[in-house]
DNA sequence: TGTAGCGATGCAAAAAATGCACCGATATGA
DNA sequence: TCATATCGGTGCATTTTTTGCATCGCTACA
């Protein structure tokens, strides 16, 4: 959008800390964008970054201003969508932050079917942390967060809530894969390998181990579930994970069948590890109309998938 | 603003709904104008303006559009108030939209009070009736709105809420002047000058005449209270507002003894005429500076001036 | 049916933004 | 401690964008 791109460009000198680089990425001379920053402080009176041997960093002023910039271009790419929306052809493009485990685990499949109405609009998908999902709805980098792990303070608009099992994952050729449901005391003997601290499953998991008074014998931990799923072909670990997983489909009944390495165990009752999966928005904010109506279909699908467990 | 100077053009166009006009008052060439109208509507992909042979129209993509521009340029101005107020020097500007009643009432010294200990900041008050008086918030075209009249919409927040009894307003000479009250059927011997239909004491005045089945003998009416406070000078009419003139620094015990012309005689309290008057601000508005910190002082006015009243 | 007012456009002039070369200042590493 | 790399800032020539003038085609109105 060339209309606000003086405010892109502060943006991204906000975002790298430095007019050098932000130019870089902006594709034109630090010379401009040092001019363009240089106009836009006369403009206000005030400066809006400190001056800093290593680069630059927003002051207080900035601060605001900076705010008032994400929140125009935030509403600005609204506009244009719902714009776009009247003229028949659904345009836009939706951010979304996701925690790691629902990365891999639905939004492939909702994406897709959601593309495959309206091929106009595009996604970017990225994994954060439960705090930076939410953060980036405040700060306009995102426009939906779908995070598994502690309930959102009330400055967040929560549009759906999920009750999910965490479950255990091993190779199909694994001991364990066979058993209708497993204890917590059935995996100690193995090695295991456990989401990183600070995501929601392991929030999960360490309660759960305070709980039963059981250590789990940890071998790798990682913030990927891929690489987590992909391990068990060389070890007889056991991870966890959420019974996500969509098939693409190209593992139907078709030609190819590209059966999964890995199947889901739930843990028995007793040991069961309750967690919420939750879709949430910025407070009070209008999304993009294609951000909307995917939130919709994903609240539909969660209806759905998980029908007794939604609110 | 420079910064926003395209997105000032667009209202300028959609308020005058000619380019050549607005070209005019814009003190640019009307081909700059247009070429910026072109550009920006090439930028969408789609008109906004409907082109009329008597000029041009916004169109339902132009409504969106000139939506995001208004909040654009008045979250701007909060910004820049809120920046200018960091730096020590409250500057600012106040855009206050009220009812006939209110405008010549308290307003001058409620203004002049608070650019006595602010003088950067300046203000814009507008004469408007009730409904567009709200409307100016919507349209951000205003900060704040003072109206006496129905209670606001469930979409405007209500800032204070007064009170207020109508009185007739007499010359000093005039033979009701020195009653304690006066009774309604007192009125009616007398021509009288009432304030236009539309006004909440327009309506006030309807509601007695109904409910007393008395009629007034109406000799003139009057959107400006000016003029109805003017004209008891000429001939022994009675009028009717609410008391709420407020003094003049010269009008004190010092040299020019610039009596009032006129004098308030409140009615009977069986003939009582009571309505409201509500400070509104649109709902969910961040305000700039000055004009949150006017608000402030205006309410704590009223609690004072009004201290049963108030809420 | 003529006239006045509207928005759109070609073209030249004016204004603004950009890029290059270079400055002074500061952090960093040998 | 000194050389070096990196940072933001600036003078000047160049490029790009914006603006204004003259003029077109069109429509409403008298």
């Amino acid at each position: 959008m060339r209309l606000l791109a003086h405010f892109n460009y502060i943006d991204v000198v906000a975002k790298t800390g430095s007019i050098r680089k932000a130019a870089d990425r902006l594709n034109i001379t630090s010379t401009a964008l040092n001019r363009r920053i240089l106009a836009l402080e006369d403009e206000l009176g005030t400066p809006i970054f400190e001056r800093l041997p290593q680069g630059v960093r927003l002051n207080v002023a900035g601060e605001l201003m900076i705010q008032h910039i994400r929140h125009s271009m935030a509403d600005l790419s609204r506009v244009t969508s719902q714009i776009a929306d009247l003229s028949g052809v659904r345009r836009g493009h939706v951010n979304i932050a996701c925690t790691a485990e629902i990365v891999g685990g639905f939004m492939p499949s909702r994406i897709a079917a959601y593309r495959n109405d309206h091929s106009g609009v595009t996604f970017d998908i990225s994994k954060q942390t439960p705090t930076n999902a939410l953060r980036a709805l405040s700060d306009l980098a995102a426009d939906l967060s779908v995070i598994f792990g502690p309930i959102p303070p009330a400055e967040f608009q929560i549009l759906a809530t999920v009750q999910l099992d965490a479950h255990i994952v091993v190779a199909e050729a694994h001991p364990l894969a066979s058993r209708e449901n497993v204890r917590f005391v059935d995996i100690q003997q193995f090695p295991t390998v456990v989401p990183a601290e600070g995501s929601g499953l392991s929030d999960l998991l360490m309660s759960a181990q305070t709980r039963s008074g059981l250590a789990l014998n940890k071998a790798i931990s990682s913030d990927s579930f891929e690489f987590m799923a992909n391990y068990h072909g060389f070890e007889d670990t056991v991870s966890f994970a959420l019974p996500l997983h969509e098939m693409g489909p190209a593992s139907g009944s078709g030609a190819r069948s590209r059966a999964l390495p890995f199947v889901y165990v739930p843990l028995h009752p007793t040991d069961r590890m309750t967690g919420l999966l939750h879709l949430v928005q910025a407070k009070g904010r209008v999304l993009p109309v294609a951000a909307a109506k995917f939130a919709e279909e994903l609240v539909q699908y969660f209806n759905e998938k998980f029908p007794a467990d939604t609110n």
